[in-house]
DNA sequence: GCGCGGAGTTATAACTTCTAACGAACACAA
DNA sequence: TTGTGTTCGTTAGAAGTTATAACTCCGCGC
């Protein structure tokens, strides 16, 4: 959230609004999620009239797609951080789970149920393109540790559709493996931030450690 | 969605109206999802003015929450129908998938992003306690072709909280099982369903097909 | 110093949920 | 068959929302 760094003061001062925008923003989406978030309650919060906010984000899709692509940057950092130097996979997840336990709302803008019409922008996908490169740093670090099994029938076909990837050297059974990781890490993440292990008395920490546990072979 | 077994006239007419209701909002969710379900279109829709809605549902989330509600209906007959006999994992969690597929936002209504303040009412936490008590089944039955392994920190830990598998006898071990599938299944298909998988080329299928073979041990 | 562009204002349209008050229709009983 | 009372659907309206249009005014850059 930090796009101060303008030359004119006018462009100065619009970026230092749209940032104040978003915190605002922020703040509602943490309390009451992202459907809920109202441009004219921020701009009431601001102490200025609600059409004023429209000089700065054409409408609210635009605003929310702006505060998705701020996750996504936010959580991409978190892993380059964590995963840059040594890419240790147990390291990884826990990182992730303190991600989205920092501010549950914000995984769930990323991660959560979307609009059915719509379409991230092709800036997102990169983003989510460079989590996902940090990730198969990771899974490959692991593969080399610990012997490679057979491969299997998804290894292959991944092996025939490994343009998500990029241009990853990872072979397929690390694409599968990383695959894997985010799906079951999502898996525990996103029953427990949406509640349904609420009333269920076990601690999710524990569930969640478990997997780790077993994507890292322990 | 049948509640139209009623004495008088009246309440005939009545839940037959409230069907008509929620027909419509199904049909609105599955195309707009469910935060853009709006009483005005629906009662547009039917060739009624807004405010004779109110008659049937009290506000909105009265509505939405009956959708909820019948969705785990829908889902829980699914899974005995499928679980009764011959409770068989694999084909539960095909089962479950087909179930997703056959309409993705009802399945986002149940396990997708909640909205915070939310509560389940009583009545939902029941059925979701009966698609559980299928699970168990299925997992108890697993467990008891293959060998268990040794008992885990996580299996103790689930031991000493058992209240939400009900009064079933499956031990400690089982539960972890049950829960592990829970949330790997709900892993890959909510990233499929919410679209994450888009434009990554393979197919969703072989990775759920592959979780499942996983879980069961093949 | 002056002019133009951008910022914020009010007014307004078209939505939404939801309440209130009214009239009409219908089931039921006498 | 004729009340009678509940219920249904209506219109009117309040309080929100997003978003546009038109207007004023300040300040930056020339």
């Amino acid at each position: 959230m930090a796009e101060s760094d303008a030359r004119t003061p006018r462009e100065r001062y619009r970026a230092q609004v749209r940032d104040e925008i978003k915190q605002h923003a922020w703040e509602q989406i943490a309390t009451a999620g992202a459907s809920a978030l109202s441009l004219n309650a921020i701009a009431k919060r601001m102490g200025v009239s609600g059409p004023a906010l429209y000089r700065y984000y054409a409408n609210r899709d635009e605003l929310i797609t702006e505060l998705v692509r701020d996750a996504y940057r936010s959580l991409a950092d978190t892993f380059r951080e964590r995963g840059g130097a040594g890419a240790d996979l147990a390291g990884l997840a826990h990182a992730l789970r303190g991600w989205a336990l920092d501010d549950p709302q914000r995984y769930l803008l990323v991660y959560g149920t979307p609009v059915p019409g719509y379409h991230a922008p092709e800036d997102t996908t990169r983003i989510a393109g460079e989590i996902m490169a940090v990730l198969l740093d990771a899974c490959a670090a692991c593969a080399a540790a610990a012997p490679s099994v057979a491969a299997t029938a998804l290894d292959d076909h991944l092996g025939d559709h490994r343009d998500w990837a990029g241009d990853h050297p990872a072979p397929s059974s690390v694409l599968r493996h990383a695959l894997t990781v985010w799906t079951r890490l999502h898996g525990v993440l996103s029953l427990e931030l949406a509640g349904h292990f609420a009333g269920m008395g076990f601690d999710p920490a524990r569930l969640y450690a478990a997997e780790v546990d077993a994507l890292t072979g322990r």
